[in-house]
DNA sequence: TGAAATGTTGGGGCG
DNA sequence: ACGCCCCAACATTTC
């Protein structure tokens, strides 16, 4: 019998289109989770990412052992753990599909190291991006900081996506012997307490839930994808993220499946949004933590923990903000039109980093992925690649009228305002005296007033932004002193 | 993947 | 019939 092929899995959950799992067909395949909390540098995952990982490892190991295998577990770091395998079960190799943090992606190169010091061989995989996307640069041999661009250059490079991802393979075979593995539970990824019902009732992690979310948005909803997406109070969206990011379905699987069902286009360029956030942090690895443009080192930010506390748990008196905050805590989750506007918000109403939401949302998103949540964050608060101008600031008074016009999305995650009025649902400070009484609401205690005026916190804001172009001007202005 | 301020136009009320 | 004003509706500019 030939030598056993570890296959590590990393944020590549699946066994359809995978990589490196291919690579490995023909050779008895010892698949590996290493659980290495400490390797995440800054970003350790957060409670609701570790909820969906548990699930989402239980899954591909029942899918496994469907078809004659199962999923080894352990703990501890990844080159000690896959160099110790090795040793244990004659491997002659090791496959992965790479990440794209940086942290991961340096923890790799180690694990490669070790495992090329002790002569066994290594192939990974780019099985996690679109093809072609990784090593995409511009003209001039630089990567892209525009998004336009990069999806021209990447459409251009699309070819194989024609031909079909493979499928899961029908049977793995199993090598000699099974090393030992942990028990899931053993790595203290299910939460001890029981905050996870909404969690658990929203989603399902796993190649199956993932596949079956894909086929029922293609086959449903892509028609109004570009008439819906907008609107947090219906189905628009696909959900798919979560499942995406912890690589249950991947990107050319999700590409083949929809680039010829007619409408598709608005759908797949949200693809490509995510193929730009992780071209930006494979190439600006600092930019996790650090404006991408280095002017914004000196935006005049506040420190306002009471106004922070309060846009955390949904009681900022905005209630399109509120709704997003809680629908967040509650199932992990939140609909993208309403992260771009509870983001505006914290940076521009409250003038309060982006770093600080950035990792909120990165502590209780299922889908927290490091790439999107840097790029996502600083886009919207105008120091990032392609950003939105600082002067762009979301109403969200507007914002609510618009894209939640009957106020269902309010009413649902903020119930104390249910029997507002539609007119007055997304502005209950300005509703009648006698409306509120109505719909039991008295502002300041029922539902907190509002933190700050939008009008006012606008004009602190572009003051603010003045001020950053002032000094960013001074700074051209003054020669750098020599030596 | 904004919003507010400012400018323009055209209909209607009215003296 | 005319000029004037108001203002809604739309377009443009500015932040």
């Amino acid at each position: 019998m030939a030598d056993p092929v570890i296959v590590w899995f990393r944020r590549d959950l699946r066994l359809a289109d995978n990589s490196a799992l291919e690579s490995a067909s023909g050779a008895p395949v010892l698949p590996v989770f290493v659980w290495a909390l400490s390797e995440e540098g800054d970003w350790t995952p957060g409670g609701a990412s570790r909820w969906w990982l548990h699930r989402s490892l239980a899954a591909l190991d029942a899918d496994m052992r469907a078809r004659g295998s199962r999923l080894i577990v352990r703990s501890g770091s990844s080159a000690d753990t896959l160099t110790a395998l090795v040793r244990e079960t004659g491997a002659g190799a090791v496959h992965w599909n790479r990440r794209c943090e940086p942290a991961a992606a340096a923890q790799e190169d180690e694990v490669a190291r070790a495992l090329a010091g002790m002569g066994c061989r290594v192939r990974t995989f780019d099985g996690s991006d679109l093809s072609g996307s990784t090593g995409l640069l511009n003209a001039s041999g630089r990567p892209f900081q525009v998004f336009t661009p990069f999806y021209r250059a990447l459409s251009a490079r699309l070819t194989d996506e024609g031909i079909a991802p493979s499928g899961g393979p029908p049977a793995l075979a199993p090598p000699a012997e099974w090393p030992s593995s942990e028990p899931l539970d053993s790595l203290g990824q299910r939460p001890v307490a029981a905050w996870d019902a909404g969690l658990r009732a929203t989603w399902t992690p796993g190649e199956q839930g993932a596949q079956s979310d894909l086929d029922r948005f293609l086959a449903e909803r892509i028609g109004t994808y570009a008439a819906m997406r907008d609107r947090p109070d219906t189905e628009g969206v696909s959900r798919l993220s979560p499942h995406l990011h912890f690589g249950e379905i991947g990107p050319r699987q999700i590409w083949h499946a929809a680039q010829n069902v007619p409408g598709s286009e608005p759908f797949l360029r949200q693809l490509v949004w995510r193929e730009f956030s992780r071209h930006l942090l494979r190439h600006f690895p600092h930019t996790a933590s650090e404006p991408l443009r280095p002017e914004f080192a000196a935006f005049p930010w506040r420190t306002d923990p009471a106004a922070l506390r309060a846009w955390r748990r949904g009681m900022t008196g905005y209630p399109i903000v509120d709704a997003g905050m809680r629908q967040l805590r509650r199932t992990g989750w939140m609909h993208n039109r309403v992260r771009m506007l509870v983001a505006s918000f914290l940076t521009k109403d409250l003038l309060i980093p982006w770093q600080e939401g950035a990792r909120w949302f990165w502590d209780t998103l299922v889908d927290a992925d490091l790439a999107n949540n840097t790029q996502g964050w600083q886009w919207t608060a105008g120091c990032g690649a392609d950003a939105s101008p600082y002067f762009r600031i979301f109403n969200p008074v507007i914002q609510g009228m618009r894209f939640d016009p009957d106020g269902a999305y309010v009413r649902q995650w903020v119930p104390e305002l249910a029997k507002i009025p539609a007119e007055w649902i997304h502005r209950p400070w300005e509703a009648p005296d006698r409306v509120l009484a109505e719909a039991g609401v008295r502002l300041g205690e029922t539902y907190p007033a509002r933190i700050v005026d939008h009008a006012e916190a606008r004009e602190a804001a572009l003051a603010a932004y003045a001020q950053l172009r002032r000094a960013a001007q001074c700074g051209k202005q003054i020669p750098p002193s020599s030596g």
